[in-house]
DNA sequence: CGGGAATTTGCAGTTTTTTGAATGTTTTGG
DNA sequence: CCAAAACATTCAAAAAACTGCAAATTCCCG
């Protein structure tokens, strides 16, 4: 393997999951610790990543103190919330997942919508409960910490008694061969629940974190009705997916 | 998990909540609580946070929150909080209604506690989830911008499905003559689905607001199992309550 | 094509960082 | 004033980083 070829490579793991361990590169790219460390200090000095004992992380994780290297993802995230909440017109009933990006569509919203969000996101309802025109149905069950949204079968059996204008779902990987794929089991089952119960699919990512998969299956790429990115609409990246029958915004 | 990673969780758990507790955090992540104080204690150095006895506060925190508005009322609805806290058993399935007097409750939780909470109110469920050991199930339906709590008919429907061993009711008015009473219609519904479905009813009020009575009537004098307040148990005020056959804390 | 320079890589020994534990001291709240 | 909780300090083990060096590889230029 290319040294080059090594820290893309590397580039690409940290930008998809924010956090890289040294020992864990060097068995899996099967070099030395020292050539890992060599390649992280290189980026580093490159500005591509942070260095930390043990391994690397992505700017984007890296605090809120520099506000520089969080813009880019932040950025890019209220673009793609801005195209998204194009979408949405009055009257609609709109269903959410959880998730940063969503957090920003909910902020993106304009004053004036007259629109019920229906979602078990609990920040996400925090934020629309400060738009004044709009009705909100909070989805219960348990609540997952870790992602604080509400899972299990009362959740899912709720979203399924609903018939959605349209939905939004922030996701964490798709590719045109696995389709969208996730890693935590209940906020897959969720997020199969919101495909059924809506009548528009509408899948939000940033462009890092296309053609890559994760180990859970959420849906195939033709359930998808449209991809909103960062990016422009006939940017080659996305050339694929519209060939694949999604509208690109 | 990476030093730093943790760091950044910790400061934006401190952004986010305003205060940690350094035995929470060393149970949450799974390290001793010397690494956390090490943590915070860096962290104070860079002036990332303020390092307590105990924890660490954010800074917002210092400046803003303390000027904030009454510290009076406050300390009483800590002290009735405590009170509240100190009923609450490993185990125990506890229903709450929404109000700042909860949140003083949800506030108060010991950390150890394992138990399951469930409560329509969302900056109520916020708060559990900073516990680690509890078990949060969320009452979904519409969301009243006014009260931060779901109301409505699924919302009562799902606490009729609950058998609780304790309920916490943040109440307005309560006076011996017309018992419980409250000044929004939804609300009040909520709180009676409340009532009826735990073993035990703990009504919480400031003393203020004892011998006061508003439009909506939510439950009789001898419905109410306990009565905490930030008062004396044998302060005269609450003697008629206790002859009344409400248990005093 | 060939040989020397430059780069890359792995290794061994040493140093630094990180973490948890042990100990004694201080703070806190009743 | 007392007991429990939190703290500071010190130590030791483990992990990671650094250093210098030599072998392997690639590059470059005639």
């Amino acid at each position: 393997m290319l040294k080059k070829e090594r820290q893309a490579y590397i580039l690409r793991k940290v930008n998809l999951h924010n956090k890289v361990l040294s020992v864990q590169l060097s068995q899996e790219i099967n070099v030395s610790e020292d050539t890992i460390r060599r390649d992280l200090l290189e980026m580093a000095d490159e500005g591509k990543l942070i260095k930390v004992h043990g391994g690397a992380l992505s700017h984007s994780f890296s605090q809120v103190n520099f506000i520089k290297s969080d813009v880019y993802s932040q950025e890019n995230k209220v673009s793609i919330a801005k195209k998204a909440a194009s979408l949405i017109q009055d009257g609609m009933f709109v269903l959410t997942s959880g998730g940063t990006t969503i957090m920003e569509l909910a902020k993106a919203l304009p004053p004036g919508l007259k629109a019920t969000f229906i979602s078990g996101s609990i920040p996400a309802v925090l934020e629309y409960m400060n738009h004044p025109n709009i009705d909100i149905i909070l989805i219960g069950d348990k609540v997952s910490k870790n992602s604080k949204i509400t899972i299990g079968s009362q959740a899912i059996n709720q979203i399924k008694r609903i018939k959605a204008d349209i939905s939004f779902l922030g996701i964490n990987a798709i590719d045109l061969e696995n389709g969208v794929t996730d890693n935590d089991w209940d906020v897959v089952m969720i997020k199969k629940a919101i495909i059924e119960s809506s009548q528009k699919v509408i899948c939000l990512t940033i462009s890092e974190k296309m053609n890559t998969f994760q180990p859970l299956h959420v849906c195939d790429i033709n359930q998808v009705d449209m991809l909103i990115t960062e990016l422009d609409k006939d940017d080659p990246l996305l050339r694929q997916y519209a060939k694949a029958g999604i509208e690109i915004l």
